[in-house]
DNA sequence: TCCACGTTTCAATAATCCTTGAAATGTTGA
DNA sequence: TCAACATTTCAAGGATTATTGAAACGTGGA
């Protein structure tokens, strides 16, 4: 990931709805969620949603796909470790007292596994 | 970091500005830098600059403190360790998929240490 | 006390982003 | 082919954010 992808990516997350939404096509996994049902479950207008979901794709952070009438979002986990990546080594430039405490993430320590 | 705190800091950084602003801090650590001398590494008039200042402390991302005439600001690592956290646990909602690739970071290897 | 310095605040403008609803697009089944 | 469906696109308006320069503020030294 570089810096002006970062930028955006930032951008992206830095509003509600489409935090939201990226936290709702994670947890869905590969399979994705189709536009419409994603409309629904964070309860804003389809021409909206598809105005954020454009946006959360323009940087890198979900893919759309055709299946058959519906478009069909996920989330690109690789983007997201990339962000991740992105804060922790460019952006903390080497200080290990910034990244250390962030790795006693439960997600992240091994043999966890699991958050909740 | 709540999600209130992550969806400003993530605001934050998604301003070119801001990311450099922020990436000097870091590195000096907590010593710090004087506004003006970040009015002149950043190349921005000193409003602005102070501008962007008062939107990275909001943020939580970084502190100010007087020293004399200067205004002396620095990184506050706990709000970034916690905004990667944020990410890590709350965004990948326990997707080890996600984490794994981050923790290759090289600044985060355990026994590693600085980057470059 | 007064002046110069470093910084912030303010007001105005420009730029960007968000929301809305209507119209357009592509898809499926009858 | 036609109608209904799922979604996107577009244009308009409102809201937020960024930039600029001038004025105000607090501080330290003469």
């Amino acid at each position: 990931m570089d810096e002006r992808q970062a930028l955006i990516a930032f951008g992206a997350l830095s509003q509600e709805t489409r935090l939201r939404l990226l936290r709702l096509l994670v947890v869905a996994g590969p399979q994705g969620i189709a536009a419409g049902s994603l409309a629904e479950q964070v309860e804003v207008s389809p021409s909206n949603v598809s105005f954020h979901l454009k946006e959360l794709e323009r940087a890198g952070l979900v893919t759309a796909r055709r299946d058959a009438r519906s478009i069909v979002y996920s989330a690109e986990y690789d983007a997201l470790s990339g962000l991740i990546r992105f804060l922790m080594e460019d952006c903390c430039s080497g200080r290990p007292e910034i990244c250390a405490p962030a790795l006693a993430a439960p997600c992240c320590r091994p043999g966890e596994g699991i958050r909740q």
